[in-house]
RNA sequence: GCGAGAGUGGCGGAAUAGGCAGACGCGCAAGAUUUAGGAUCUUGUGGGGAACCGUGAGGGUUCGAGUCCCUCCUCUCGCACCA
């Protein structure tokens, strides 16, 4: 459909004298949308160029974060077009999640009529932002038609051990009875009733993220479009530590509890184990106290602590707080008997849940020991020796040291200490070397009603039972209540939940939870290259022909999550055979925020600018207004600028290009109204340009021929070379490093130049075929550079200058490399490296000493020069001189 | 505390590979045009009388440093008892 040359509408007679964006604006985005411009078709002529943007939440309204966003994509994706590239550039909907939900709770809206409208409303916002869109493969997550397969590759995952149900602590709120997300816990209380909250034990479902652990970090080398930042956290994120995994035999404890296992990163420093700590949750803790006298205490210090939630808990500056057992190990290596303490800080889900503690070299079992009045053995000197072992202030946790009480291992480096007794636990079999992540299995089970239902049946007879694959999909029922009660809405949904086992027909149950909406976004980008294949997820063809994304852009908020999880389901879908890539993401780009100046009442808080007068007062109170920060756009702020009421001042066209030239894309962006009139007073200035020419040269042909460039006279030669200076700075600077900032100045400037180098229309200019040719080179190279930021108003100047086609089916301009050369050169002469003047019109074929000579004796250099001794001339080619006295 | 990034005019921001600091825009000022305003166009706009001084502070390398090296300060963002 996408047919170049067809025009839904007559040319225009003339263009207007004024620029009328809204006008422009709709006629194209008409013309985009009736001729399918956008719907891109396999071409195996053509390179493929994937670009893709974070698909939005469709909460109802775009804001001007997605403005940005998207237009920061739409630039790449028209300039890689016409740079001859096949595009898909598709647009989809996050809409599975908990807004829906809340509506629902408390207007009584249903979440698919409330998410539909809202749908309906963003799409018609993106399609005013003359976006270049594919929309025939626009997908919605809460369709059925996608979640099928949600549920489809959690099946695949249960098949291969990926996906497994264990119990695992929720948050509930005991007053609203439902279990919240994170998010809806603020302070450690429910954010709608502000009541405490508890962890509640409840079975789910996890994915196995940790199976690909390893290969989810060495990746990451591989990965060198990302941003480092990025980068770092997703390693951190990871978290892979290489140790010894020893076993502490418990000398006095039950029969059932031989030995408690501990995991450390130092077996440098095992001689100087002095006591073990063990995690409040480990089971290892009951079986420790039976029968003991500190039984009671230990019990109630555990539930004491496993009521804290967890950010206090594992916040650094937490108090250490611990209780001894009652119970004692043996330190393989020393022999001695070693007290096991029960330790707040001690992380069941990490390593074993257990530790070893050496105080004089782990800061916080130092700060322990100080407390509890324990045994501290130091087993690490530091290289000048100066470690009091009776009077150390802090651990010395440096690995510089060597060891010393350490037997024979004493003397030792303790980076050769590591790796020797590491050795030799292995084969006194006291214990292994092993490899532990921070990264946990993801879990996925929400006790939710809009999200994908997990495919399973829960068989009194046979267990759980995965739905299969024919009845796909699970369809989400829609008749339920929204009470904001009790665990998931499912559940008391007879008509979903009773249902008959596929293995032995009797009467069973289905799984009520649904899945996390980090599972749509997880593989979305997939599904666009084929997103109405009814056999699979992605067509294996498409996916071969389209993935990787070539660039990805959004937030940096989603520098862990959801990059980590999208990263780990191409590796779980590449090995169901699906695609052939091991990273979804080639390059990707993280926009900063669009923040904006807020305005502070002593009285009445964040106030719209609207409600502060021309002396900083608040209309309401008049009292003094503090101009505060500038933060990110937010309604509780006050500062949010509606995308919608710009585009309706001044148009799409200066929205997008003050979005992009007031900062580089991956910074912060402060959105000014004034910087805003500025981009739309270019835009005015560029189309009187072009309206002032347009009628005289859009009968000439563009390309100056070779005898016309040889005849010119100097005027049209330099402009010709400003025109191609500024094509290659403007290609640069998009290609690069996506500076669209200083690619729209290059265009700013060339504007300029085409003023400064304006003619009026003469009868004389008229007939100067040459000078025309150059003028429409020059017009045309501008509409073409501009188009991908300002595409609207670039191709009705291009319609106007008489171009056949669209500005958005011509090629990039090249610049000739020849036309760049100066005609004459300027040298900047400095006198012991300071600049002093410059020397114009030197010819470029001139000599080193001929330039020099030059410069020597331009008179207003001889004050410089004269009576001193030149030590030494620098001489930078075509570019300085620089004299030494 | 650890890690990453950043400090340049009144403001947003530019400065290949160490070579004219402040591109481009905003703002401001003067002028032109206009009955006036707006819009537009032209000119100017780092500081200082000047010589000169200027890229967070101090030192270093170099003929020459916003850029490279060392020390420090400030801010932003991540992570934060991970054994």
């Amino acid at each position: 459909m996408s047919l170049s040359g067809v025009r839904t509408y007559a040319r225009l007679r003339a263009m207007n004298a004024k620029y009328d964006p809204q006008t422009i604006e709709a006629r194209w985005q008409a013309h985009w949308a009736d001729n399918g411009t956008f719907n891109v078709v396999d071409d195996p002529n053509r390179p493929k160029y994937y670009c893709l943007e974070m698909f939005p939440y469709p909460s109802g309204r775009i804001h001007m974060g997605h403005v940005r966003n998207y237009t920061i994509g739409d630039v790449l994706a028209r300039f890689h077009r016409m740079r001859g590239f096949n595009v898909l550039h598709p647009m989809g909907w996050d809409a599975f999640g908990l807004p829906a939900e809340n509506t629902a709770i408390e207007k009584g809206i249903h979440p698919a009529k409330w998410t539909k409208d809202n749908i309906t409303s963003m799409r018609g916002q993106l399609k005013r932002i003359g976006l270049s869109y594919d929309w025939t493969r626009e997908i919605a997550t809460c369709d059925p038609s996608y979640y099928r397969w949600n549920q489809w590759i959690f099946l695949k995952m249960y098949e291969r051990g990926l996906a497994y149900k264990k119990r695992s602590p929720v948050n509930w709120c005991e007053s609203c009875e439902t279990v919240l997300a994170n998010e809806q816990v603020i302070d450690n209380r429910c954010w709608r009733c502000e009541s405490e909250v508890f962890p509640k034990e409840l079975d789910q479902w996890f994915f196995k993220i940790t199976a690909y652990a390893e290969e989810l970090l060495s990746s990451c080398d591989t990965l060198t479009g990302w941003p480092q930042r990025v980068l770092v956290m997703q390693r951190h994120w990871i978290g892979k530590s290489e140790g010894v995994e020893v076993d502490f035999r418990v000398i006095d404890g039950p029969p059932e509890l031989q030995s408690i296992r501990i995991f450390t990163t130092r077996p440098d420093t095992i001689f100087g184990a002095t006591f073990m700590s063990v995690a409040p949750e480990s089971p290892v803790v009951d079986l420790l106290i039976k029968g003991k006298n500190e039984e009671q205490a230990v019990r109630d210090f555990v539930s004491r602590v496993s009521r804290q939630d967890r950010t206090t808990r594992t916040d650094a500056g937490a108090e250490k707080e611990g209780l001894f057992t009652g119970c004692y190990a043996k330190n393989p290596v020393t022999g001695d008997a070693i007290p096991i303490w029960v330790a707040n800080f001690v992380l069941y889900e990490y390593g074993t849940g257990a530790i070893m503690a050496v105080p004089a070299h782990d800061q916080r079992d130092f700060e322990f020991a100080r407390q509890y009045k324990l045994s501290i053995r130091l087993v690490i000197q530091n290289p000048s020796g100066t470690l009091d072992p009776e009077n150390l202030d802090a651990a010395y946790t440096e690995e510089n040291g060597f060891l010393v009480n350490s037997d024979q291992f004493s003397g030792l480096s303790a980076k050769d200490g590591k790796a020797r007794i590491a050795q030799w636990i292995e084969e006194k079999q006291h214990g292994t070397q092993t490899i532990h992540y921070r990264l946990r299995d993801w879990g996925v089970s929400r006790q939710r009603y809009w999200g994908t239902p997990i495919p399973i049946i829960i068989c009194p007879t046979c267990g759980l039972v995965p739905v299969p694959e024919h009845a796909l999909p699970v369809i989400l029922p829609s008749d339920v209540p929204f009470t904001g009660k009790g665990g998931s809405p499912l559940k008391d949904i007879a008509d979903f939940a009773h249902t008959t086992c596929p293995g032995c027909g009797n009467q069973a149950t289905r799984e009520s939870d649904t899945m996390d909406t980090f599972v749509d976004s997880s593989w979305y980008f997939l599904r666009y290259t084929s997103p109405h294949h009814t056999d699979l997820p992605v067509e294996p063809a498409a996916s071969r022909r389209w993935m990787a994304v070539d660039q990805y852009i959004g937030g940096i908020e989603h520098a862990v999550l959801h990059l980590l999880y999208a990263r780990f389901f191409t590796k779980v879908l590449r090995d169901l055979g699906l695609t052939t890539v091991s990273e979804p993401f080639e390059n990707l780009l993280t926009q900063g925020m669009v923040c904006k100046e807020t305005y502070h009442c002593p009285k009445h808080g964040f106030v719209l600018p609207t409600d502060v007068t021309d002396t900083q007062q608040c209309t309401h109170c008049d009292s003094a207004v503090v101009v505060g920060r500038i933060e990110k756009m937010s309604k509780s702020k006050k500062n949010v600028v509606d995308p919608e009421e710009l585009i309706t001042r001044y148009g799409v066209d200066t929205a997008r290009l003050f979005s992009l030239f007031a900062a580089p894309p991956e910074k912060d962006l402060e959105w000014r109204d004034d910087g805003v009139e500025g981009a739309a007073r270019f835009l005015n200035r560029v189309w009187r340009l072009v309206a002032e020419y347009a009628e005289t040269i859009k009968t000439v042909d563009r390309n100056p021929t070779q005898d016309s460039a040889d005849a010119m006279h100097h005027t049209s030669r330099d402009l010709r070379r400003e025109v191609h200076h500024r094509i290659r700075k403007v290609t640069q600077d998009i290609e690069r490093e996506f500076q669209f900032n200083t690619a729209i100045s290059a265009i700013m400037e060339l504007v300029n130049v085409l003023y400064t180098f304006g003619f009026p229309i003469t009868d004389e200019i008229k007939n100067d075929e040459k000078t025309l040719q150059i003028m429409k080179e020059s017009l045309d190279a501008l509409v073409m550079l501009l188009s991908p930021f300002a595409p609207h108003i670039a191709e009705e100047m291009w319609d106007a200058l008489g171009n056949d086609s669209h500005v958005l089916h011509s090629s990039w301009p090249q610049y000739d490399p020849a036309l760049l050369q100066e005609a004459l050169l300027t040298i900047i002469v400095q006198v012991n490296g300071k600049t002093r003047g410059k020397v114009e019109d030197i010819p470029p074929d001139w000599t080193e000493e001929q330039i020099v000579d030059k410069v020597r004796e331009e008179p207003k250099m001889s004050s410089w020069l004269q009576g001193k001794t030149t030590h030494k001339v620098i001489y930078v080619e075509k570019r300085l001189v620089n004299f030494v006295v």
